[in-house]
DNA sequence: GAGCACTGC
């Protein structure tokens, strides 16, 4: 290091220790390291900014929570967060992350046997619990950001609590050895101490107990609290400025024009900062975008300084980031901030001071979804609006329908919506609705676990060796979204059940299968995908079921823009498949793959074959972002599938054992025409239409198998292939043989 | 001839 390098080096870490004790959490170390050492569960309310995430870890760490080489787990509910957490504190920490600290989420493993200080996804430490039922490795486990209670959550803190009894029984087993006689009269029972009477046998192990932290953001630290047999809870201050919050006199009938409103009355009425206004989805974004370009020019010239930026997820990341301000040092995003000037407003101008003392002077309005309520951070924020409604994904068990539908947020949602405005100094918000609405909004939003697909938790918890799961201690028991709670939770759970069963994941006494249960649980996919995995095998298609599943896993991978929709039809031409979507996605997978491939070949280094590969994606209106995330998902799967042991085959030409596999596998999403060129669903008896989206769109098969099965304007299949009508009888005999 | 909030393994 030169002079100047150590010099900065040790301003920089003086930088960071300032700002580590200047954080509201600072001052409650001791407090908070005594309690863990009391509790061996604790609840930690703390609102943003109070450091917790970052700094928690860091005091048990020092406290020697770490010692016989023990790691302290620290959930997140997303990718983005566990990086930037375990960055932040690797810093901190002046280690190299990877080494002491560092994060592991799928696709993405920076840990090493040094780490101590492990920040990962929710989700993944789930799957971690299949390998290590008895979580063995840690020595305390963090959930952040409880309140989100996402399944991943939900179910975590259920098996948490079982592990924490479970390990907490085997270290004080020798004190309480219990000579219980076992069922079938064998003796061997008796060395066995039965660690929970939920998890498997803990096989005479000793664990030392674990630690629980639960770290939620909203105040209702009494839900978690009485969960975990009334913890304790402890408060910590957050750093939030003052947030002013505004209502309307009226109920806004159409909340698009009111937020338009809104945005030109703080334009003109208020002090300079940028705008968040928080809609439903993409389609209301671009439209309120365009309505506010029209209205622009109608003001005059000096009020014209206003810019736009949509936020949403399908958006391409480069796009995404353009709401981020630009830094005065960052040339590079200044240089893009060039650029925009340049397309919106012809504006001309090499200097970058002059454009700073000019960009301050615009007035920013981003245009979001929900991604900017947890999932992004936008500095700048001084006016949020909040027209109050969200676009939330509702899911009906008895007829397996899920929709999206425009509702109400909740309370907690409108306080974390107008909180964005308080991040940086005082702000306001304007809520487009009046206070006696506030009143009639429900506390918290309904979580996840109410409203989805349970089939994907029962086989894991399964797989966990959890018997009993209609009587497992989920942390609010699913319900409330019909008259009947109790009914509704058990509707959703006997469904899934139902479900694994007809896949043959579980026996008739609901235990899970041999080896075809188990191989299920075990592949990170939707229990049906997996199962169409193992039937390939005896059709000797795994290969292109492979592709299949890691397709049907991404979100949708043909981009369709409205403006080009004749030049993206034609470029799907090329893939198109007369048999159907499954085959198409397979042609795709299989063109990109043997791009890349050329590329390879013809000397390319990976990095800019990956970015022709980006090329390749836009001629081809293919969304790189999904075609990138299911090359991912397949050559993970790939893995797995090699490990179980089943030979990875292709059908070659004979696309028919293809699509008789999709039958076998997809038996209970069957459906025949009608009549009037509709279809009507065999298991369920459903009428459907085929999704325009289909390449089987306006063709009229007798009869076909979809994977989606989606309510928007009408009731629409997706991902469709033709089938033969006589297959569902020979390959389903289980539920299509005919009576008698 | 439709339209899709957000996550995650």
């Amino acid at each position: 290091m030169t002079y100047t390098e150590k010099n900065d080096y040790y301003a920089s870490k003086q930088r960071i220790e300032q700002q580590r004790k200047s954080l509201p959490i600072a001052s409650a170390e001791k407090r908070i390291v005594e309690e863990v050492r009391k509790n061996d569960t604790l609840i930690i309310v703390g609102e943003t900014g109070s450091g917790k995430s970052t700094q928690l870890p860091q005091f048990l760490f020092k406290a020697g929570f770490c010692r016989e080489g023990k790691v302290i787990g620290i959930t997140q509910p997303r990718r983005v967060a566990s990086i930037t957490v375990a960055k932040r504190v690797a810093e901190e920490s002046g280690v190299e992350l990877g080494q002491r600290v560092g994060y592991s989420i799928r696709f993405d493993d920076m840990t090493s046997p040094s780490t101590r200080i492990k920040y990962m996804t929710d989700g993944l430490l789930l799957r971690e619990t299949l390998l290590d039922p008895f979580l063995s490795k840690y020595s305390v486990i963090i959930v952040d950001e409880a309140h989100e209670r996402t399944v991943h959550t939900d179910v975590l803190l259920g098996l948490l609590k079982n592990v924490q009894e479970a390990r907490s029984q085997s270290s004080s087993q020798q004190f309480n050895l219990e000579k219980t006689k076992s069922s079938n009269g064998t003796m061997l029972d008796k060395e066995i101490p039965q660690c929970s009477s939920i998890l498997k046998p803990c096989q005479g192990r000793k664990f030392p107990p674990l630690k629980l932290i639960v770290m939620s953001a909203s105040l209702d630290a009494k839900g978690f609290s009485d969960y975990f047999f009334g913890a304790k809870a402890v408060h910590i201050q957050g750093r939030q400025y003052p947030v002013d919050i505004l209502y309307t006199n009226h109920v806004e009938t159409d909340f698009l024009e009111a937020a338009l409103i809104t945005i030109f009355q703080i334009h003109l009425e208020e002090g300079p900062g940028d705008v968040l206004v928080f809609l439903t989805g993409q389609e209301e974004i671009e439209s309120v975008e365009r309505l506010v370009k029209e209205r622009i020019r109608q003001l005059s010239e000096d009020n014209q300084n206003m810019i736009m930026f949509p936020i949403y997820s399908a958006l391409p990341s480069e796009k995404q980031m353009l709401a981020f301000k630009p830094a005065p040092s960052g040339f590079r995003k200044a240089s893009l901030w060039l650029d925009i000037k340049r397309r919106y407003y012809n504006v001309q101008g090499n200097n970058f001071t002059l454009l700073f003392a000019f960009v301050s002077l615009w007035f920013e309005v981003i245009l979001a979804t929900n991604i900017a309520e947890t999932s992004l951070t936008i500095p700048g924020i001084k006016y949020v609006i909040d027209p109050g409604v969200v676009k939330a994904r509702c899911y009906n068990p008895r007829t397996g329908m899920e929709s999206l539908n425009i509702v109400p947020t909740s309370k907690a949602q409108a306080l974390q919506r107008s909180g964005r405005a308080g991040r940086e100094g005082p702000g306001k918000c304007f809520r487009l609705y009046p206070e006696s609405e506030f009143s009639k909004l429900v506390e918290s939003t309904v979580p996840e676990i109410k409203r989805c697909n349970l089939s994907n938790v029962i086989l894991q918890l399964k797989a966990l060796g959890v018997d009993d799961v209609v009587g497992f201690d989920f942390m609010e028991k699913p319900s409330r979204f019909t008259s009947f709670p109790k009914a509704a939770k058990l509707i959703a759970i006997v469904k899934a059940l139902e479900h694994l069963f007809l896949l043959g994941a579980l026996t008739e006494d609901s235990k899970l299968t041999s080896p075809v249960g188990h191989q299920m649980a075990r592949l990170p996919l939707d229990p049906i995908y997996a199962k169409a995995l193992i039937v390939a095998s005896e059709f000797s298609c795994v290969e292109e079921m492979l592709i299949a599943v890691a397709m049907l896993s991404v979100e949708s991978i043909f981009y369709t823009p409205r403006e080009k929709l004749d030049e993206a039809r034609n470029a799907r031409k090329n893939f198109s498949s007369l048999e159907g979507d499954h085959l198409t996605l397979v042609n795709v997978f299989r063109s990109s793959a043997e791009f890349l491939e050329k590329r390879k070949m013809s000397g390319s280094k990976d990095k800019s074959a990956e970015r022709s590969l980006g090329k390749w994606c836009k001629d081809n209106f293919i969304n790189g972002r999904s075609l990138r995330h299911a090359r991912d998902v397949h050559s993970q799967i790939r893995g797995h599938v090699e490990q179980m042991g089943l030979r990875i085959t292709s059908c070659g030409d004979e696309i028919v054992q293809f699509r008789r596999c999709l039958t076998a596998s997809f038996f209970l999403n069957a459906a025949s025409k009608q009549p009037d060129g509709s279809y009507r669903v065999c298991a369920g008896g459903q009428i459907v239409r085929i999704h325009p989206s289909s390449v089987l769109f306006r063709t009229k098969a007798e009869c076909i198998i979809f994977n989606e099965l989606v309510r928007t304007n009408d009731d629409y299949i997706r991902n469709i292939t033709i089938i033969d009508q006589l297959w569902l009888p020979e390959l389903a005999p289980q539920y299509y043989a005919p009576q008698n």
